[in-house]
DNA sequence: GTGGATGATTGAAA
DNA sequence: TTTCAATCATCCAC
């Protein structure tokens, strides 16, 4: 079946008669009583819902990360709480990595804006395409305020239905930007050359007591431009690795003893030198004083730094350059 | 893609 | 608390 011209003319001008019938007002007024007693029954079972806890859990979740409510100063308190977690760590691209996020937490929020505004505009226009439309029943059929105003209602919470799933989304984006972010200041780099290099050093001019002091960790962790962790977790790697495969290490510890000989002899100071002396024997520079080639022999048998307290007279018949170990790690 | 190197983490021991 | 030892996770040269 087809709409034509003249199909619809008939319509209007059927409606028009009806409008016009003498027993239009009465007609209407018992439509009227009736729609008043359904209506009740509606209205009954229609009372106001109390405010979604789960539409309360992402609203605050939303402010809590500064994508919804104003702006903060472009950072967000997930971002800012996310740089306080980073426990001080002096990673130099953490600030890149930082402003990454808030660049990308601030794409989410435009989107998440841009996307109810077209909402609620999208709303406005459908509840007031709606009521015209009632508007335009009302002549013709019984229409009370009050399921106008339901017919409202049911429109905003359809579209608060579609808003929370944007709300959630959004959320979703939020979590998944915050678990990178953390993972990224998660990722292992490596230390520069330089502080690799300074590093090794203090190891291998103290290499009979490579236990620096909270100052001495203190000094190569600023010249490292690392953290006073980060220095002591080289250390506690460097001596189990070291330990664990001396003769994979000699040919580096004699390319230090050189470097720090040579150094000596030229009256520099070139090399990483301790703020205080180590407390044992192993006194700064111990094996190094005449450029002598650093023996790995100064280690315990045991492979134990702590009692070695005259690495020159401690000699290993089973440890050695030979000695080797796999490091289990890989 | 693989394997070694290396920084970080974790649990036990001192 | 610090260190050791094992392990994880990532980097990087090949």
């Amino acid at each position: 079946m087809t709409i034509t011209d003249q199909s619809l003319d008939e319509a209007q001008a059927k409606k028009h008669a009806l409008n016009c019938h003498r027993m239009k007002p009465a007609l209407f007024s018992v439509l009227c009583e009736i729609k008043e007693k359904t209506g009740l029954s509606i209205r009954s079972s229609q009372e106001e819902e109390p405010v979604d806890p789960q539409l309360m859990r992402l609203d605050n979740m939303l402010l809590a990360e500064g994508v919804a409510g104003p702006e903060k100063g472009g950072g967000s308190a997930a971002a800012a709480a996310a740089a306080a977690a980073s426990g001080g760590g002096v990673s130099p691209d953490n600030s890149i990595e930082h402003s990454d996020y808030r660049s990308k937490l601030a794409q989410i929020r435009h989107i998440y804006h841009s996307e109810l505004e077209k909402y609620e505009q999208a709303c406005n226009e459908f509840t007031t395409h709606v009521m015209n439309l009632l508007r335009e029943q009302s002549r013709t059929r019984p229409v009370a305020p009050k399921e106008m105003e339901r017919m409202v209602s049911i429109i905003h919470r359809k579209f608060s239905a579609i808003q929370m799933q944007l709300k959630q989304s959004t959320c979703e984006a939020v979590m998944i930007l915050r678990s990178r972010f953390l993972d990224a200041r998660r990722k292992r780099r490596n230390f520069s050359k330089q502080a690799t290099e300074v590093l090794n050093e203090y190891f291998y001019s103290h290499l009979s007591n490579p236990y620096p002091s909270e100052e001495a960790k203190e000094e190569l962790a600023k010249k490292c431009g690392i953290t006073v962790s980060q220095v002591s977790n080289w250390f506690g790697n460097k001596r189990i690795r070291y330990k664990k495969n001396i003769g994979k290490f000699q040919e580096e510890a004699n390319i230090y003893a050189v470097k720090t000989a040579v150094s000596v002899a030229q009256g520099g100071h070139s090399r990483t030198s301790s703020p205080t002396p180590p407390s044992s024997a192993g006194s700064y520079g111990d094996n190094l004083g005449g450029g002598q080639i650093y023996s790995p022999r100064e280690m315990r048998a045991n492979g134990g730094w702590q009692e070695a307290v005259t690495p020159s007279s401690v000699t290993s018949p089973t440890e050695g350059p030979g000695s080797v170990h796999s490091d289990t790690s890989n």
